[in-house]
This record gives structure tokens, sequence and C-alpha cells, in this order.
DNA sequence: AGGCTTACTTCAAGCCGTGATTTAACGTGT
DNA sequence: ACACGTTAAATCACGGCTTGAAGTAAGCCT
């Protein structure tokens, strides 16, 4: 039933751009002959494309490699400075914006906590715009070089109509009480560089995969859990979205229905059993949401010493996530799964022995063996990397194309 | 991530081959003209495209449509006969082989009764190559015209490489007690037809997709539930697979952790709540496995005449079957949800408002709202149509290569 | 019979990747 | 120094693709 719409000759040419452009991202600096090995194309088509590149300013030489015997090969990278990216992390308590190069090393970055209007729609447009602002100005950038500005949101992201270049991007967010704000038009207008918007937990999922724990793999699922819980399934490597991008909704799974009450309204989430703010609430002390990780922090240190009631709630907590992960396994097939997010990362030192037992008494036994548990490698902060993932994924897609900025009357209008 | 491999030239003609012949196949008669619109291709291409399809006989010309003052349009078709298939549903209790036209309509169709040996796998391969050769001898059909043999089995099916012509393919089922199975392997040794083997209740939710109540849907679910519980997943058109395509076990999703013990061992799973194995074993009567269909139907007949236990296990299995349900809509976020097997349309029209509205409870607003959950229009037969479907899949996509048989010393060889 | 409309076919033009050939840039041995 | 072998990269003819324009076929209407 896949049907791929019509494909020129032409296409041909970008989707080898694009596949030499992504190897030579990724795997550092490669000569001509190596990207001949790796991608299959005849070396004729590797000079002309590389040639093309070249030209365009989008790959350039950096030294060559001694030979033995014969003539050196030249090593070919994507220079670092030729373009740059936004990522904006819209968070709990603060907005953040920062200016990556090409090889998402942070220029600059510009934080403003929300101020006590909380998630205000026109507030936080505000913050990103002014940030954005602020970053281009400190490094001196040329906006035309930035490929995008990523911005991950708390909720779920709805596409809209790519034609409109980010302008039809409509935000849910039960949390923050966002009811299908037009968070696309709204920064439309106040920019005119391409916008990209997801989930902030699926942007730091992202980054996790291009940079974290999830390196290299094709098929796998990232689950974050920090305050809620969420997960960011990778599928022949790329984003699993769905029908409206909002897969991936695992915090409100049912682990045991007609159980505890879930901050979502419906019984039995998992989100209600091991959430931080769920555990933190349990264990009685310090249900303040803004000391939530402090909260939780001193749940940890009372397991560690031993106290009963805290090692309890943890081993609960760890049985939970495991029989939860299990029906990932089940479900997805992954062949590996990343526990990320703040939560995540403070208590899976102590948890993953415990979560990988659970999860292998209650996943089947052939998806289980195929799949590893490991804890994720980048912070919370990574939200913002994930973010500027969204316009670096389509600059390599498309080839190398650099977007341009729409005019007045661009397809915007409307 | 995604780094589709070297193309050539050729495979846009590939490409334009392939998209014709779907549309063809699937769109009934159409014209050039309807063609191209659809399509995108030029009036060119599709003139020069399908010419290369007439002269192979894989279109055909069917009659013309009345014009309104020009040259009337030629219709075109894919030739039912041109091409055959085979399905084979290796089942509870039978193994059954049938063959089909192009058109999918059944020529003939040979049933064998698993004997006492039960699950036995040579015997199993034995039933299959006799059923295959029953069928080509009674319809007189040429091998060659053969695009393959799809199987389903129960179990979880791993794939091979591929170059192995389906050699490769291995089965585990821990219900029937296969344990690395090399099906493909056995089955190689009997025919030289190429080899498709996939989970019957993936291979009976590809034909709800392709003829029943999941026709035209890009992103949907097919949850099939019968003595156990199974599910079959569709992204962007086409199967969800995972690492080693055993993706969909939602059977053992666990809805109640440390709840009821279900056959796999675990606690909490779906299946042990809602799989009619479960739900006859619970009402007490007739738990003789043979009679498991009269004693759901006798269940319901006791629900519907108002006998309480009746009505209230019923009511406890619409609500697990809706909350997991919602869990499907949440991690995959489909337009639809199609609930098939023969359980799920014995029990379907009594329990799908129950279901619907625990759906709803469970799930969250925004990807809910997006999804109907609607009842499967084949019954469990079509177990075999779904198995046809595999070779014919591969058929379509290739644009109508028609494979060649392996001479000895073929890629089978080792 | 002539004109009009619509469906289809043919053909030159512009691209693309391949694979063979040529050119470039090294180390080595004499 | 200099020829030689070796490996890397560039060049180019070739077959193949889609497009879009121009040409042909096949029916209506007057």
């Amino acid at each position: 039933m896949t049907l791929r719409g019509k494909q020129t000759v032409r296409d041909l040419r970008r989707g080898s751009r694009s596949t030499l452009l992504r190897r030579l991202y990724f795997d550092g600096p490669l000569s001509r002959q190596e990207l001949g090995r790796i991608s299959g194309l005849s070396a004729g088509s590797i000079s002309n494309v590389i040639g093309e590149l070249l030209a365009d300013g989008l790959v350039e030489e950096c030294g060559s490699v001694e030979s033995d015997g014969g003539r050196p090969r030249i090593l070919l990278q994507v220079p670092p400075g030729r373009a740059h990216l936004v990522g904006v992390d819209v968070g709990e308590t603060q907005v953040r914006v920062a200016l990556f190069d090409l090889a998402l090393t942070e220029l600059a970055a510009s934080d403003h906590p929300l101020s006590d209007k909380g998630h205000d729609v026109d507030h936080v447009v505000e913050l990103i715009l002014t940030g954005l602002a602020e970053v281009l100005r400190r490094t001196g950038v040329d906006p035309d070089t930035v490929l995008g500005v990523g911005v991950g949101v708390p909720g779920i992201v709805e596409q809209g109509d790519p034609a409109r270049r980010g302008a039809g991007i409509v935000v849910h967010s039960q949390t923050v009480d966002w009811d299908a704000v037009p968070l696309g038009r709204l920064l439309r207008a106040g920019t005119d560089l391409p916008l990209h918007v997801d989930n902030g937990a699926k942007t730091l999922g992202q980054a996790e995969m291009w940079f974290g724990a999830g390196r290299g793999a094709q098929h796998a699922v990232v689950a974050l859990f920090g305050s809620g819980v969420g997960a960011c399934v990778i599928a022949d490597g790329a984003r699993f979205r769905g029908a409206t991008s909002s897969a991936g909704e695992w915090g409100h799974t049912k682990v045991h229905v007609g159980g505890r009450l879930c901050r979502c309204g419906a019984r039995g989430c998992l989100e209600a059993y091991v959430g931080a703010e769920a555990l933190v609430e349990r264990w009685g002390k310090a249900p303040d949401s803004s000391a939530e990780k402090a909260g939780l922090a001193a749940l940890l240190a009372a397991a560690e010493a031993g106290e009963s009631a805290a090692v309890e709630l943890l081993a609960e907590a760890a049985e939970y996530l495991g029989a939860a992960i299990a029906d990932l396994i089940n479900l997805f097939n992954p062949e590996r799964i990343v526990i990320g997010g703040w939560a995540g990362l403070l208590l899976g030192p102590r948890l993953l022995p415990a979560v990988r037992e659970a999860a292998t008494a209650y996943a089947l036994r052939f998806p289980r063996a195929q799949t590893s548990i490991e804890l994720g490698r980048l912070g919370p902060d990574a939200v913002t990397v994930g973010a500027a993932t969204l316009p670096l994924s389509q600059f390599l897609d498309s080839g190398g194309e650099i977007p341009g900025r729409i005019g007045p009357g661009g397809p915007a209008a409307g």
C-alpha cells in the first residue's frame, strides 16, 4: 500500500547528495574512496556529487591520509561553521534558546525564567522571539545561515500542512493548559526563519539517538521519565509519529486498570506509579512541585540509607517500570531501550538491575532477548540540542538545501 | 538517520511500474488519463510504462469509457488470471492451503486436520507440501505462474536473509512449542516456489487492511482476538515489524501488574483477561479447549439472557479491552482500530459500545479523537487470503516482476 | 464532410549513474 | 634523478529515465 510519489531523475541526485552528506556528517572526515565503499555509489558519481557539494561550500577538504605507495586520499568533512541552528526548550520553569553551529556546538544561549504568568502563550512566544534575537545579536551570526528554529514544547504537536512552513503547527497540552494553540502562526509573525516544533520529550529522545545511548540503533525506544513519563519511538532510523504525530505517549499506558488516579484523569496510568511527581507525593514529604527534584533526591538518599518505606517505594516503581518496558518490547520489538530524563538518570543507577529483571519476567522471551536496556547519556539540557536536530535533519534529508527565508506575501500568508 | 541505498536510473522505472500497477490493482479499471492525474507522472511516461506492462501481459485493456466529444478513454486493468498465489494457514486444528488468482478469488483449497501428532513440525511441513501439490493438480495451474507461497503460522517469525529466498526463515512459538524451527529450510526442500512466512494474526490483519475494515487507512492497528490476543500494526501503509519482525505482541501487554496468571508465565497480561481461552475458563463451564468456540458462544448467550455472572464477566472484559485499546491509541496514534479475530467478531456487537467508552475514558483526549474503533469484516478464514497477500505485495512492490524459480545449486543451497 | 475536442503516442532535450579510460599524486628502487 | 608501480580522483561516452511539446488517433457536433 505504500506508494512513494513521482520520482524524477533529479531526485536521484538529491538522494545521492543526502546520502553522502549524512555519511560525512555522522562518520567524520572520510575520503571519496571510503564514501564509495560505504554508499555503493560509483567513483564517478562520488566525484561528481562531491564536486557539487564542494562548490556549494557544504563540504570541505581537510588534510589527507598517508598512502602506502599511491596517491593519498583526501579527507572531506562538513564545515561546522557553514550554517547554524537554533534550538528552543519550552520547559516547566523557563524558556531556553540556544544557537548552534552545524556540529551542534553551542555558540550562545539565552535563558528566561517563566514569570508568574506561567505558560501564557503570548508570553512564551515573546520569550522565544526575544531569546532568538538575543543569541543572534550576541554572536553576530548572519540569520541567512540559520537553517531553522527547532522548538521542544510540552504536549502534543499537530504538524499541519508542511507547505505553510510551520505556520500550521498547533499544540495541545493537558498539563500546561494549551488547547489547540496555534504556536506556528504566532511564531511565524515574529520571524522569517523556518520553524519546526515537536514535543520536548521527543526532541530529547532524538538527541539521545543521534549523540547519546541510542547511537547506531535503527529500532529503539527512548523512555523519558521526569515529572511525567514519555517515550520517543524510533523505527527504521526515523521517528515513529503515527497519524497525527502524537505516537509514543507511554506515560498513560495502563499498568493497573482501576488503580491509582493519574493527573490525566484516568486510573492506573504508568505515570501515576513511576512519575517523579507521583513518587514524591506518595513518599509524603515536600509535595511542593518546585522542589520536585530535591524531593526525589531525598527519596533516593533515604532508600540508599536503608529506610524501608523508601526502599519499598522504589522497588515497586522498578517493577512497574520494568513491566511497562516489557510492553514496549512486546509492541515495538526494539533492539535497544534507553532510559533518560532527569528522574531516569537520577534513579537509573539504583533501579536498572531491578528494571531489567522485571522486564525479563514480563516480556516475551524472544523479543526480550533482542533488546538491551540502557541508561541515557544526555542530561535534560539536551532538549535544546534535540530541538536543533529538527531543522538539521531536514537539511541532511534534502541533500544540503539552504532554505530561503520567506518574503512578505510568501506561503505564510493566510 | 534513514538512508535508502544506492538508486540508479532504472529504479525510477521500477518505481513507476510499481505505482501504476498498484493503482490499477486496487482502484479497478482506470484510463491512462486518470492514472496520470493520480500518480503525477506525465502523459508520456504513462504511455511508455503502460506499453511495457501491456507487453509483459501484466495489464490489459478492458473496454472504454464514453466520451463527450473527444476520443474515448481506454480502460486498463490487471488481468486476474495472469498469475496465481498460494496462501497457507497453519491453524490450531488444521492446515489449510488455498490457491488464488491475482484478484484473490479462491480457485481451490485443501484442508487437512492436524492428526494426533499435533504441531509436530515435520508433519505440518508434509501437510503444507501435500496441500500445495493438491491444489495445483486440481486446478491445473502452471506452477510457473505462481508468484509465491505465503504461510501464516502461530508464533514469532524471524525473516532471515532475504537473499536466501525464505530458506532462512525461523519460527518461535511458545504456544505450540516450536523453538527456532527452521520452517523456511524445511519447506524449501519440498518446493521451488518463493516462500513468505509471517504470523497468522499478522496475515489476517493484512487481509483486513487490504480488503476489510482497514481499507484506505494509512495508520491503523488491527486487534485480533481469538483464543489468544494479538495485533497487527500498520504505519504509513506498511506493516510495522520492529527489529526482528515480532512487533505487535499486544496480548502480553500488562493491564494489571501482579494480576491474573497468563499462559505465557507472566502475571497481568491482557490475554489473561480478555482471551477466549481465559474467558471460557473463568466462566467455569466446558474448559475443554476443543469446545472453546462453543464455550464462548454459551457465555455470550448467557449474558444476552441476563445471567449476571456472564454479564459481569463480559463487562469486565470490555473494560480491560478498552483500556488496552487506549494504550494502542496512546502509543501508536492510529486513525483506525479494527477489532477482528473469531472471538472479536463473536463478542464485538455486544461489547463494542462499552469498549469504545472505556477507550475514551482511558486514552488521552487528542489521539482518541483521531481514532475510530470498528469491527473487522473478515472471518478467520481470511488468514489464507492474508497469507497470499505476502507474495502479492512483493509482486506489486517490484513493479510486476515474476520471480523465477530456483534451480538446483541456486541461492537456497547451504 | 469539415471542424472540434479529448486521448494517446512519439520524440528531442536535459539529467543521472555506471564503468572504462585518463590524469594526478604519491612511494620505491635503481 | 628518474623511471616505475600503485592508488586516488577526474573525465567522458553510453544507456536509461522523465518531461513537455508536437503530432496522431478517435470519437462527437453541425
